[in-house]
This record gives C-alpha cells, structure tokens and sequence, in this order.
DNA sequence: CATCTGTTATATTTGTAGTATAACAGATGA
DNA sequence: TCATCTGTTATACTACAAATATAACAGATG
C-alpha cells in the first residue's frame, strides 16, 4: 500500500488518506482482515503528524470501513463492508448532482458520461495491485 | 431562480452557491443571457454578506458560467457554456474517483451505479422550473 | 447628482487543519 | 519486572479559509 500525498491539494491530508484506503480496499490490494500501519508509523513514514493519521482512521472506523484495537492496532474490517444505506446513498446523490449538472452545463452526453463512469469503475476493480 | 442554503452545511455557502446557479442553468432554469441578482440584493434576500456572493460570482466568472459587467451586472454567459476541457476532465474524474472507490466498497453493482448517474442526469436536465 | 452597478481594502470573528508535546492505559515479549 | 509497542486523550499553538462588517472608489444611468 503506497501513499501518495498532494500537499499543494485543497483537499486535507486525512481526505487524501481516507480516499486512498478506500481505493486500496476497492481495488483488492487491501483485503478484509489487513493490517494496516499504527499511526505512528505512518506518521513517520510520511512525514506527517500522528493526530492527522488518527483522525483518517477514526472517520474510517465511524464508517465501517476499518477496526480499530487497542493492542493489535488497525484492520481492514474482517467482517466485510459497510452496505448500501439510506444514509449513503442519500450523501452519495449529493455528491453526485453538482458535478452532472457541471458534465450537463458542458454538453457532455449521458452516455459519455456513463462511458467515463464505467471506465473509472473498471480501473478502480480491475486494478489490483499488489504493492508492499 | 431559488436558492435553498443549507447553514448546518460542511459545504461552504459560496460553494452551495455555485452548485445552485450551475443546476439552474443546467435545468434550463437560467438561460444564457439572462440576468442574475447584483451581489448586494441577493445578499440581503438570502442574509449572507456581499463578499460571499461576491466570491460565487468571481469564481463562476472564472470557469466562465456567467459574465460580469461593470454596470449592467451579473448575466448567464449568453456565448454559451464552458466546453468540455481537459482540465475539466481531469477534475471530474479526481472528483468521481474517490466517490467510485466507495460505492465499490459498499458493493455497489456498476449497473446500479449507471443507473443511478443516469437518473440524476434526467432528473436535473428535465426538471425545467420557471421560478421567479 | 443621487443611485445603481462591480471592485477593492481592511479588520475581525469563527472554525478547521495540522503540528508539537505529553501523558495514560493496556497488552506483548524479553 | 520492564522496556516497548499499541490506541487514546489532552492541551496549546500556528496557519488558513470562511464569513462578516464597514468603508470607500470607479463607472454608468436616469
């Protein structure tokens, strides 16, 4: 599992680590039950402080997507996914809806945007690397 | 036009801003050419400061959804909408990227996902309010 | 000339992001 | 027993963005 930061992005750090996770764990290349790295040493790895980890793993846990033990430290839920809520699907569509209305605005055909939906999903599920 | 703000929001009220007037004009709503409120009337209608609708406004110039005259105001962008970039494809797919990731963590079939892309994009081309 | 535009400038308040230290509790292994 | 590793909590601080509050300026209009 590589880390790739953008400091110059105008999304947060624990944002950027959040996302990461959840692609790592879309892709295949973090499986249920993983051990993921203490918060220190990822802190230290990439150069960031222990609190900006810990606040990404605490929104992850909050959303199912990790466990957290005190002793053994962090893993990829070993239970499965969190599913499909009405809460998520409703934060999904608000997500969603300004950036059609942009692709709308633009004069992108549904069907390319469909096209380039499907593709981004491909490559996400297809991907599967296996990275240390 | 209705702009519906929401204050308990993690989106910031000029961004709130922006995804309104896009889905206006992407509904059909806001024709090109037509005008929009000065940044002093719509702040005192909706109880924000100048400067919050001032910098919508701004940023929405820059993108070039609207134009903004000295004297005559604020008017959709009557030479049409902003093209399909590759910028704004770079953009759109950093943004649909993470939300992708998630929905296959959940298990979210890809027709599902389509589907739910292609309901939106009907949903908002076809929604035509002719609000005062 | 008053009045409407957008524009610019300055200052202040509030909240979030991120860092820096430090300490605590529980488990592990030597 | 003790050093060491976990996550957790607390406090303080800096930096920055969001939003507000005033105020003033420039240009056009009626």
């Amino acid at each position: 599992m590589i880390i790739r930061l953008d400091m110059q992005s105008d999304l947060p750090i624990y944002a950027q680590l959040m996302n990461q996770i959840i692609e790592g764990i879309a892709s295949g290349s973090l499986k249920p039950g993983e051990d993921l790295p203490s918060v220190r040493s990822l802190a230290s790895d990439i150069g960031v402080n222990l609190h900006t980890i810990n606040k990404a793993y605490t929104l992850l846990k909050q959303e199912g997507f990790i466990q957290i033990h005190r002793q053994k430290g962090v893993v990829v839920n070993p239970d499965g996914m969190p599913g499909i809520t009405p809460e998520y699907e409703q934060k999904q569509a608000e997500q969603l809806r300004p950036m059609i209305a942009e692709a709308i605005c633009r004069s992108m055909d549904k069907e390319r945007l469909l096209q380039i939906v499907e593709s981004l999903y491909e490559d996400i599920s297809h991907s599967e690397k296996e990275n240390a």
